[in-house]
This record gives C-alpha cells, structure tokens and sequence, in this order.
DNA sequence: ATTAGCATTCTTGAGACCAGAGTGCTAATG
DNA sequence: CATTAGCACTCTGGTCTCAAGAATGCTAAT
C-alpha cells in the first residue's frame, strides 16, 4: 500500500529506471547498476536514500537483505500510467501484422489471425474473444433438418459472426422454414437479447393464435437454436508456448496453461476488465486478483470494435516483466487496424 | 537396429517388465530393483546377463556406463505389440467419459468435448481432427447475403458437420438463392470432391446454357464457398498443461507447444499414421520422424467413424513413457461410443 | 543535501567429498 | 552349462565449505 506524497521528479526517474532495466534484464536491480546508467552522475548512496524512500511507499520490494530491488505491482501501475503512448512499430511488425490480416473479411477469421500476430509481436499469449453476446444484433435465421432427428440452426448476427448448432428434433422443413421467415420478418435488427425476450413474451400470450407455427417457434427456442449466449463465444488464444521461460516453475506454468484453456474463464477475465466504452488500451496489472495462477501477469487489451459495435476484445497476457510500450502501441494499432478493415468492407 | 533372433520367453518377461517400471518410475532400472520385483525368484547377475543381451539386440540404452537401463524405442514396439489388449476401464474414467458426452448429437461438439476427456483419462494431450474433407457427401448448401459485398456461405455434409465462410461477391439474394437451389437438387449426396469436379467441368462446357444461374454459381466457386478442402479442418488439441512435467528441458518443452499450436501439422501428422482402413486403435511409436520436436513421444490413436464413414480422428499424444494400456483402452472405447451415439441418433 | 567509506548480509558458483546404485568380469557352484 | 556370488570400478547426485561479488544501511565527511 502506497504511502507518502505522490513523488518527486528524481523520484520519478529513478523508479522509471528501475523498472525499465528490471524489465531488460529481470534481475533485481541495485543502486551501483543505476548510478552507472544515469544519465545524470547521480551516486549510488544517494540512489540508495531514493530507493529506501521507494520502498517505504511501496513501489519497490526486496526479494531478500542484500539484494537489489524489484518494482512492486504499485510501481509498474505507476510506469505505465506516466508512459507517453508516443510510439510507433517496427517496420518488421507493421509488416508482419499487415501480412496476416490482409484480405480477412471474415470478423471471425479476422480474430483468429489476430491472436496468432498478437503472440507474435509480443512475444507472449495473443488473445481474441469475439462476444457472440446479446448485444449483437441478429440479420436472419436459417434452420434446416438434417437427419431422422435432428436440426441445424445457423444463426447470423448483423456483424458477419456465425453459429451454428444441432438440435435434437423432429419437424418437417416446412415448419422450419416457416419459423424461420417469421424470426426473420419480425426480428431482423434486433439485438438477441430483446429478440429473445420479447419471443418469450409472444409466445406466452398468443400461444393460441399462430398455432402449429408458434409451436415449432417454441420448440426452437427451447432448444436454444437462438442462444446467442456464453456457450456460443468464440475464444482464440495463442502463443502459449511463449510462457515458457526459465523463471517460471513447474507448477505455476502448469497451472497458468491450465488456466488458458479454460475458455470460459479466459472470457470472464476479459469481459471483466475490458470495459466496452473504454476507447484505448487498457492495462490491468494484478491479473491475480480474478485468477490466482496468474499471479506476476498482467493484461494488455482493448475492445475490438467495428464502429460504435464492439465485436469484443483483443489483447496479450504476459508477465508483469512484459515490454509495456510495445505491446501497448501494437494493440491499438490492431484494435484500429481491426475497425478500419472490417468497416470500409461494409 | 534390432539383431539376434527374436527372442526367448525369459528375455521377453524381462524385458517387459523392464518397460513397466520404466514407466512407472521414469528412472533407469537396473538389475537390482529387477530382481526384487521378478517373481521367479532370478538374481542380479542372471538379469544383468539377459540385459546385456537386450543391449546388444537394441531393445536397451544406457544413459551412461554405469546407470540401469531405458527401453528403445524397439523395446516400447515390442511392448505394445505384446500387449493383450485386455483390459476394461475403471468406473471413474467410464463414468467421467459417459459423463462429459451425454447428450451431444453434434458431430463437432463431440468432437471438441472428446479431445478434453482424453487429455482428462490420459493425463496427456488430447487431439481430435475432423476431417472436412472432400470425401465428406453434401447434405445441402446455403448463401445469404450479409453486407454490401459479402456473402455467407454455409456447407453442410451428410454427418453433419457445418463450414461456413464468409465472401467477398457482392450477389443479390436472388442469385444466391437460385445458385443454392441448383445446387443442392443437383448435387445433394454427392461426395465434395465428386461435386466440385463435376462442377468444374459444366461451368466449362455449358457456360453459355444457364447463363444467369451459372454466373453466379461460378463466381461462388472461384470463391471457394464450395472448398470443404484442409482448411475447413477443426482441430481441437487439450491438456498441453499435462506435457509439463520435470523432465522436459525448456528448449523441448517450448518447441512441443509451438508445434501443437500448429493445427496444420497436427492435422498431417494423424493424416499420415492414422489409416482411415484400419479398425482399431494404432500407436505409433517414434513420432520424430516426422515432427523433430516430437522426440520422444508417440501417438495412441484411431479413427472415428460412424457406420463406414470417417469423420476424422481421435488421439493422444503423449510421452513413451505413457500407459499404454490404459490410453489404447481410452481411445478405443471412446472410438466405440463415437461410432455408437452417432449412428443410434441418426 | 550529497557522497564516501565501511562493516555486514546474502546469493551464487566452484570444488571437494561421499554415499548409493549399477555395471562387467571372473570364479565358484549345483 | 546355466546361475550366482563377489569384487573392483564407474558414474551420479546431494551436501558442505569457501570465496567472490553485489547490495545494503549507517555514519561521518564534504
């Protein structure tokens, strides 16, 4: 916990260099090192009387007595709230992120690619969550019948996102089809969320009126052909094996991939911390508070939105040790990179 | 490189047994330990006779002069080909598999849970493949028009397994309607390949005919709406976690993970050693020889069917050192209830 | 307000050393 | 003749010690 006045200007830059070369070299860094590489010829033992302050207010922590300092959780906050956000990629990166994604107009595809050259650039895991929620708004339906039993809904959202399901039932595809054109005429536009709300209310009440075509309506909907829910979220993550690095152990790199897997966890971290009206890059240090066996990482992400529609987020995991600038400068160029091309398409 | 006659019933049992509690313990054995857990009651000396042997018939390496010994990978061969294939599943591992596919009708969602109960049964890495592919026989075809120049097309094939691309044309719906209807009273039944050929050769010849029709269903297919070709492979690969373990080195570790996040090498790797003839589960020993980082590791895999037709595949991947019995039982029975659940549904 | 100097603390790597496990060989044994 | 006991030898892995190096905090000097 943070005490003391906010922090002087020698303050300031001393932390700054600490974190900076601590992110370089991952050592903990000492007051000698520091005074070597400061600009001004500043003293190790006056260096020392700033880093004791530090460390009284909490930005820096001693792995043990005679050791150097470590930027705390507090202190990378700090960092990365006074960066100016003045930087551009490499040509290298530009390129490469150009490559991948030229030519997708598939929204789905889009963020597929996304997380590959989000791992890439940053070196660490890419993550795309493509929300399938009920914001979005619903072009048409489709429902065809496959077999003796069974039903495939397609449902298409305004955005270009797709999904499909297989129902377990049994109606002709005349009902189908006449299901299908009733959602479509009456609910084109909506977003799923009202679409199925005010459907429950219809059916409820004029059960009796459409008959045998609400009755294949209903039965639809029971099956949840129109859930465009949690279940129907699309999650890309990649680049695990970028987490393999010395200084992490057995046991937290298995649990961090075991966490990786679990998509539905990895959505709740995002859907959590990646606020939709937020415009820029976040960066949520402390990623431990929702999962604990992503202690020492942090999230870098912004909300891939095509126009005023967010399609849902993008964004690297990595550890708190992760180049800040240059990850953050390469995802909001592909968040914007994202709205341009998918919008000019349209 | 195997020498010598094959082998007597003494070498064999040794040598087995060898396997076995390399596996269990994953240190080398020597002839001690062997002695005290043979049941005829041999000493030392005679087994480190047998041993030799083994050596020098390639069935045994040594780390270094004075260590036990490891199988080679002939060793491993010999094993499994020894094994009798009888054993049943415990009740939990039965339970948790029934557990986790109840109720699923949907070929992909079979799919995708089965690679997550292997990697669970397995303690390893669970792998299944659908196969898009071109011997897939169409059950129908859908085009819808989303935006201004893009067009949803939806392919369905007789299992039910459901691609969907999006296109850059810019058609009016009507167009895309009559082109889908061509094709689907055309060509419902028909194996993909069969059809694209067949489609290729009339787009050649009757150009002039259909005119209208035919223009659009050409732009589809130039478009590749109708390519059920490698991409539209699903992979689903889990419980990479379980490849961490002590004795991988980093380097290996992290090549492993990269290579598994290749979907496209997975995809050949079954491709190449899964024989889609083949009824039973198959395990593959030595997979370096076609994937380097694979060193080290095999494969336990069968393919997965319903009545004749293949839909793809199903394995794990996992150390030599697996339980081999256990996993070949896993898969299989798992193949067995794929084959089951979705023929009965059908 | 800085800085120099110094005693002190802690990590890290290199050797040294020893116990343990295993081997191969020879000679003894049933 | 196939087994086995015995033995000298080899290699690994853990523990210990030791010295070097890096930081620290404090006090005194500038």
């Amino acid at each position: 916990m943070p005490t003391g006045q906010p922090i002087g200007e020698r303050e300031r830059e001393i932390l700054t260099a600490i974190v900076e070369t601590f992110i370089a070299t991952g050592d903990p860094v000492g007051s000698r090192t520091l005074a070597r590489s400061n600009r001004e010829g500043l003293s190790p033992a006056t260096i020392r009387n700033v880093m004791a302050d530090l460390a009284d207010a909490g930005f820096l922590e001693q792995p043990h007595a005679s050791a150097g300092r470590v930027p705390s959780t507090e202190a990378y906050r700090y960092y990365v709230e006074q960066l100016t956000g003045q930087a551009s990629l490499s040509r290298q990166d530009e390129g490469m992120i150009q490559e991948s994604l030229h030519g997708v107009s598939d929204v789905q595809e889009f963020m597929e690619r996304t997380s590959h050259v989000l791992s890439l650039v940053s070196h660490n895991v890419g993550i795309t969550v493509a929300i399938g929620g009920p914001k979005n708004a619903l072009e048409h339906v489709y429902f065809s019948r496959l077999g003796d039993q069974k039903v495939l809904a397609v449902v298409v959202t305004r955005s270009g996102l797709v999904r499909d399901r297989v129902l377990r039932l049994d109606l002709p595809q005349n009902d189908l089809d006449a299901a299908a054109h009733f959602i479509n005429d009456n609910f084109r536009g909506w977003t799923m969320e009202a679409m199925r709300s005010e459907l429950a209310r219809r059916l409820e009440q004029e059960r009796s009126v459409y008959d045998r075509l609400m009755a294949s309506v209903e039965q639809l909907y029971r099956q949840g052909a129109l859930a465009a829910d949690e279940t129907a979220q699309v999650v890309f993550v990649e680049g695990a094996a970028n987490l393999v690095t010395s200084e992490q152990d057995q046991k937290r790199l298995q649990e961090l991939l075991q966490t990786l897997e679990e998509k539905q966890k990895i959505v709740e971290l995002l859907g959590a911390y990646l606020d939709a009206k937020q415009e820029a890059v976040r960066v949520v240090i402390g990623l431990d508070e929702a999962l604990p066996s992503m202690r020492n990482f942090v999230l870098i992400g912004a909300p891939a939105r095509v126009g005023d529609d967010v399609m849902g987020s993008l964004a690297v995991i990595g550890p708190t040790r992760i180049d800040y600038q240059h990850t953050m400068t390469a995802v909001s160029y592909i968040a914007r990179l994202f709205d341009k091309m998918l919008n000019e398409s349209e």
